[in-house]
DNA sequence: TGAATAACCATTGACGCCCATAAAAACCCA
DNA sequence: TGGGTTTTTATGGGCGTCAATGGTTATTCA
C-alpha cells in the first residue's frame, strides 16, 4: 500500500530538478508509470503529489458519472487538465514545471510533506506557517477522527 | 490503461497540421488504429478526442439503449456521424479538419487537454475561461467525487 | 493536370540518460 | 558497543536523443 510519511527538504537545481525523497520513491515502486503526478492545490499555495494509480482510480470514478454531464465535465477540466506527469530520471529526480513551482512559491528549496495516501510539495517557510495554523485550528476545534477498522 | 493527463499547447502550421503530444501518443500506442478519433463537442466550443477503442466501447453503450429510441438516434448521429479518424503522420502529427478547427475557434494554436480516459482540443484562451468557470462551479456546488477503492 | 494529401528531411531546443562527487545512512565485525 | 567500511542518497554537470516545428518532394485522386 502506498503511504507517504514524514518531511524532507531538498534542493532545486538550476535545471529545475529535485530529488524525490527515497522513501516516497519506494512507496511508488512497481506502478505502471515510473514517476509522480503533480497538480496545483486548489486551496493552498502547494503542489499535490501522488502516484499514477491514484489518477487511474479517479478516472474510473469519473467514468461512472453520466457521459457528457456538466459535473463530469467540470471535474475532468479541473482535475486532469492541471495534472502533470513527472517521470523520474535515473537518480530519482523530477523536473518541477515552472507553473507548479510558481504556484507554490518554490525557487531553490522544496519541502516534501507526507500525507498518507498522497503528499504535498511546499516552499519550506510557507509550510511552517501553514503547519502552525493547522495545529492551532485542530487545538481550537478539537478535531477528532474515528479510526477505521482493518476490515471495514 | 489509457490515461490522458495535463495540458499541452502546440502550434497548427499553415497546412493544418498539429503534433499530438507525445504522452498522448504513448497512451494510444498499441491500438488498432494509429491515430485519434475526433468529433465536435456538442456542449462546448471544443473538439473531443480519444482512441479508437473508446469509440468501440461507446458503440457498445449506445447499443444497449432502446432500439429506435430517440436518444439512441440522436447520439448515433451526433457522435458517430461526426467522428473523424485522424491518423498520425511519421512525426506524430494529425491534420485538423477545418470543420473541427472552426467549431473550436482554433487557428494557429491548439491546447490538448487531458481528461482521463479522453481528451479535448481547445483554443487556448477559450479553455482558460472554461477552466475558470469549471473550477468555480466545482467549488460552489461542492461537487465531490467518491474515490473508488482499488479493489472495488 | 492540378489540387490535396502523404511521405520525407532538416533544424533546434528541451529533456532523458549517464557519470562524478560528497554526504549520510546502513551495515558489519571485532 | 564502537569503529570502520560499504551502500545508498542527494546533488551537480555534460552529452546524446527525441519531440516539436517548418519546409520540400512524391503520390494519389478528381
Amino acid at each position: 500500500m502506498v503511504l507517504f510519511l514524514s518531511t524532507f527538504i531538498n534542493k532545486v537545481d538550476r535545471k529545475g530538478r529535485v530529488s524525490v525523497p527515497a522513501p516516497f520513491r519506494a512507496a511508488l515502486a512497481g506502478q505502471v508509470f515510473n514517476g509522480i503526478v503533480a497538480f496545483r492545490s486548489y486551496r493552498q499555495a502547494a503542489i499535490e503529489g501522488c502516484g499514477i494509480d491514484r489518477m487511474e482510480r479517479l478516472s474510473d470514478s469519473i467514468d461512472e458519472l453520466e457521459l457528457f454531464s456538466e459535473a463530469r465535465d467540470d471535474l475532468a477540466s479541473t482535475i486532469f487538465a492541471d495534472a502533470h506527469q513527472l517521470s523520474f530520471d535515473g537518480d530519482g529526480r523530477i523536473i518541477l514545471p515552472p507553473i507548479l513551482a510558481e504556484h507554490a512559491g518554490i525557487t531553490e528549496i522544496a519541502a516534501f510533506i507526507g500525507r498518507g495516501a498522497t503528499f504535498q510539495i511546499w516552499q519550506p517557510d510557507a509550510f511552517a506557517r501553514h503547519q502552525d495554523e493547522a495545529r492551532a485550528r485542530v487545538r481550537a476545534d478539537g478535531a477528532t477522527l474515528r479510526l477505521r477498522r482493518p476490515d471495514e
